[in-house]
DNA sequence: AGGTAACCGAGACGGTACGTCCAGTCTTTAG
DNA sequence: CTAAAGACTGGACGTACCGTCTCGGTTACCT
């Protein structure tokens, strides 16, 4: 993965007055690479701007913090991401879900990404709003389609949507966080019938 | 709560080839104080250093990492924590215990001690080790224990109490690392109610 | 004195294949005051393009380096400075001579433009040559009539007018670059007592 | 000159709370050549730091400023210089100080060293103080010696002495900073004996 | 009883990163 | 061709911390 566009010698000059692809590219290529070689520890922005071949000026200016850069990296990978899946039954939607998810995560710089930038979010004002107000949201609405399928469904309560989407998003983030998202089929199977509410044993 | 209990003017000299538990209580509360007044983004060693009238080799002689240190503060606060409750009905037992929980990260440092240790953890292998291996099983244990008398009294089934404690953590980390603590009747007992398996209209 | 004519809100454009004048004041006028104001500390090209509502690029157009546009500033000022006075004695000559000057540099920007003109030739070939050989020359054939007139008169020998010239000089230039160019009549009086020859004691 | 002393491979710790002699010379010594190399221009202590292998915070400890720096850099090779010479007459003592003078700022780093200063002197408050009221009364009082003597001798007039002084400083400040200290036979001994009174053909 | 080992505060050390400012160059858009 | 605008790389600025080291001093333990 690790194959920073650039560094072809020649200097990335301006091209007028306005924002230039080719640095904005090689920025989120630069820090996308710094991330899946060093993680959140070695996530520098004197690094990103070394390996972009980049002022450090110009990484400020479009990406004032580290949060609004690593949110950056991430929607650029995010592309890959999987629909919510449909498979008839919302325990199985579940698990396949969350089996893609984490693939995603481990096979990409995405783990990373998103594991710094809720550690950013620890220490700066402006990486939690953006999480909280921003990223979550977005990812919850997404979520929640999920789930209100099976609630159409009859499977589960509509009223316990929201508590479910949270509930589920919290098993996620502790996994990550605890670096503990190598595949793991009893763990989430068991996660995704209790979630689902059918009864361990039952076959799909 | 910022009561650093040192800088009596008099320096804080060895006390003979032991450690001086003046010293590491010096440095306790003032890596508790520095944490509540300015959260992660302000908590350095060298200010610890400062603040505790202590040397940094000092430091680094008991609490070799920062996540150390996050852990031992956060112990010495968890005294007070709440034993799980007992009320009779898991749901209400989740509500009491969330309840308490969110008010003791709110009411001490605990809270921001906690985010912090998490945000240590994406930096640096110590702390994850610290965090997966230590605190989280740990904490798991505790509140097995919850789930498991409801198990035993028919409420939940047996088999479903091992993914039940870890959505239930995940849900508690989500609402602490995006600083949504606050008091939240509603939110806590969807959840609450969810988890437990009651019809959400069902009272006490 | 900053009143730098521009910032009407309208955007100053081209007016064609030739240098616009109203764009060369503007420049002018920002550089003078940033000086007077903030020193050769706060000069930068930057801060000039700002104030100016300039482009950098037109002034590094016509004022290739930083010692161009001193040069250019500081010229525009002189006008006003005093031609050589004719007391009929040397030594009043000079007192007057000097009293006008520090008077035009402690009144004017002028002084800082000097001291930053100065400056600036410590780090640049380009200031450094400004300086040497075209300010410091037509600084010379200016006093030097001055006291060719008292050679002429028999009051020093005409083979001491150069040393005597870059001596006063000298002088001058010292009390600039430490900032002692206060009014100083004794200070002024003995030195140009001492240069005239004159002896000290006797009246005008 | 540039045999800058350190760089064995080995790291410059800490000697304990104290002074490290070792860092403090070599980044004299950086200071030393970086100046001698490249001048005012390319004086950063960014450079200097990196070729004496310090970090820039035990330079930023040591001299607050970069006028500090220079003057400590230049005062270390002033051992050198000339005490004020005995020749029997003031226009030849004159003479040979200023030849000795210059030859001291051509040979080593200090000539360049006190250009820089002069120019750091225009940009910070620091550096004008340090040259104003340590620097130069320093060497009025070296210089005011020799003049001193001279007007004991009945040479020049007593009265004359503080003048004549302040007027040689400013002819070599003059020659330094436009950078005409080249050995100048002429130019130097016209100077000479203007200040000192003597008759232009008059022999040693 | 004396020597020594480990502790203590202090603070300097080489470094890395921070976020900002400026230098000088480039390209576009408009007149 | 000129001007404005503003982006671009690059590098220096001065500061904050990092984790290590050595000092000088204190105290308890073990000969």
């Amino acid at each position: 993965m690790p194959e920073t566009p650039q560094q072809d010698g020649a200097r990335r000059a301006s091209i007028g007055a306005r924002r230039n692809p080719a640095a904005e590219a090689a920025i989120l290529a630069a820090a996308r690479d710094l991330l899946a070689e060093r993680g959140y520890a070695g996530f520098s922005i004197d690094e990103v701007a070394r390996r972009a071949g980049a002022g450090k000026p110009t990484i400020y200016r479009w990406w004032p913090t580290k949060a609004d850069l690593l949110i950056d990296v991430y929607s650029a990978e995010k592309a890959a991401i999987i629909a919510a899946p449909e498979t008839g039954a919302l325990w199985s939607d579940i698990l396949d879900y969350t089996r893609a998810l984490w693939a995603f995560w481990r096979g990409t710089p995405s783990g990373r990404t998103f594991r710094a930038l809720i550690a950013e979010a620890q220490a700066g004002e402006a990486a939690l709003r953006a999480l909280r107000d921003k990223f979550l949201p977005e990812r919850l609405k997404d979520l929640r389609l999920m789930f209100e399928r099976a609630a159409a469904r009859g499977d589960i309560d509509a009223a316990a949507v929201d508590a479910l989407v949270e509930l589920y998003i919290g098993f996620n983030w502790v996994r990550l966080l605890t670096d503990r998202i190598a595949d793991d089929p009893p763990g989430i199977e068991a996660m995704a019938r209790t979630l689902a509410g059918a009864p361990p044993g039952k076959a799909q």
